[in-house]
DNA sequence: GCTCCAAATAATATCGATTTTTATTGACTC
DNA sequence: GAGTCAATAAAAATCGATATTATTTGGAGC
């Protein structure tokens, strides 16, 4: 029989964990600019808390290739290189591929529901008004679209690899002009395959769906 | 003609290197369970330092998904099963199939000479006088034959899943009888397929290296 | 016997201070 | 000037102690 726990004490993250959440979010957005280094000092100001949580917070981030760590010389924002964003781009080709085949293949009613809602409220969502929920909402669809495949080392590997994506978005994000492009056409088109249970068509959609994106962002991050 | 880095022993590592890469290889032998509880006090003992190298160190390790951290309850080193083992094998055989492909068209000389090399010294070490001096030969052997892919992210997965594939070595080592194979040639065939040049040829011997032993080792598995 | 609750215990998480290491500066030599 | 080296400054790494949180234990009531 399963008992539910009081839960009376307050759910507060701990101070690592606040700490993560946070630097994670800075990277993502450029805040912390790729190849900066990361000072501890520094940090504990922004963040108000002790130099462990910090170093804590900064070494799991380098499961997520967001940070960089080099022994008794400190830690730094992970680079970013034109060279990178193409790798990045290949990678998630390939094993997101993968991952929404897999999905498709074993969907069920719930899933299907499941994938409705997460685009229905991306949808909502207005990207001018606001990015961050935008780009939460989109993140939560793509993932959802792969959450079916039963193999959760390739979600994990897909889930990172999105997150190192969405670093170029914002890197690129002046200078990108999202109004040519009809995004919402080609998630809606990729959303109708998943759920006619069609594998190979949503995968199609999907890798094109990344392609135009590539070809945008390429163009932005020229610089780099 | 290669030579190897001189491992710069003029500076010791850092309190939670020497920790990092001891908790690895405890995790990766076998000496520290899958599944087992972390406790903090225990390793401090072990390691004959303070907390804080070993929480670092901890956090380090999982980004290689050799222990999961839960937030305010501690650490554990990652659970073993055999659905988690065909999900790795699985994966390396596409993620290496895909680095090796690129490796070996990239190839040159001196990239050969070192494959050649490392060839060599995993055939001079005898797997049964020396299971720890082999195992890292081998992966050095195997990691070689990818090191030509120009592809970091892609090179990273790959190290990942081969330590968490050796992990799965250790495990079933009791019942595993190598007698009966000749993993030698295998690893001939795949070096001269690479070395010529014939990337096709070299994949194609490279997976039915890895579904071999995966049919080997899924055997003295069964029991997870 | 069973559940619920509170005290006691054990472990995690965090802090502040100290030690160790790296980076920088500036005088000195060639 | 360029390079070397010691002294200084800055930062990282570590320690020991404390605060916080989870887990266990031991009744009290039903």
């Amino acid at each position: 029989m399963i008992v539910q726990k009081p839960t009376t004490s307050t759910n507060e993250p701990s101070a690592t964990q606040a700490a993560y959440t946070l630097l994670r979010k800075m990277i993502l957005t450029g805040e912390l600019p790729a190849g900066e280094k990361l000072k501890i000092e520094k940090l504990r100001g922004i963040l108000g808390t002790g130099a462990s949580p910090v170093r804590e917070a900064l070494s799991l981030l380098t499961s997520d290739m967001l940070v960089e760590r080099i022994d008794q010389k400190g830690f730094r924002a992970a680079s970013a290189s034109l060279k990178n964003f193409r790798e990045i781009l290949s990678l998630r080709c390939t094993m997101e591929d993968m991952a929404l085949r897999q999905s498709v293949e074993r969907a069920t009613p719930d899933w299907e529901e499941s994938l409705v809602l997460a685009h229905h409220r991306m949808q909502k969502t207005d990207r001018k008004e606001n990015v961050q929920g935008f780009e939460e909402a989109h993140k939560v669809f793509h993932m959802q679209l792969l959450n079916n495949a039963d193999s959760p080392v390739l979600l994990r590997f897909c889930s990172q690899l999105y997150d190192l994506n969405i670093r170029y978005r914002y890197l690129a994000a002046e200078s990108v002009d999202y109004r040519k492009r009809n995004t919402a056409a080609e998630h809606r088109s990729i959303l109708d395959a998943a759920l006619r249970g069609d594998a190979e068509a949503s995968a199609e959609a999907l890798l094109d769906h990344y392609k135009r994106t590539g070809s945008y962002l390429e163009e932005a991050l020229a610089a780099l």
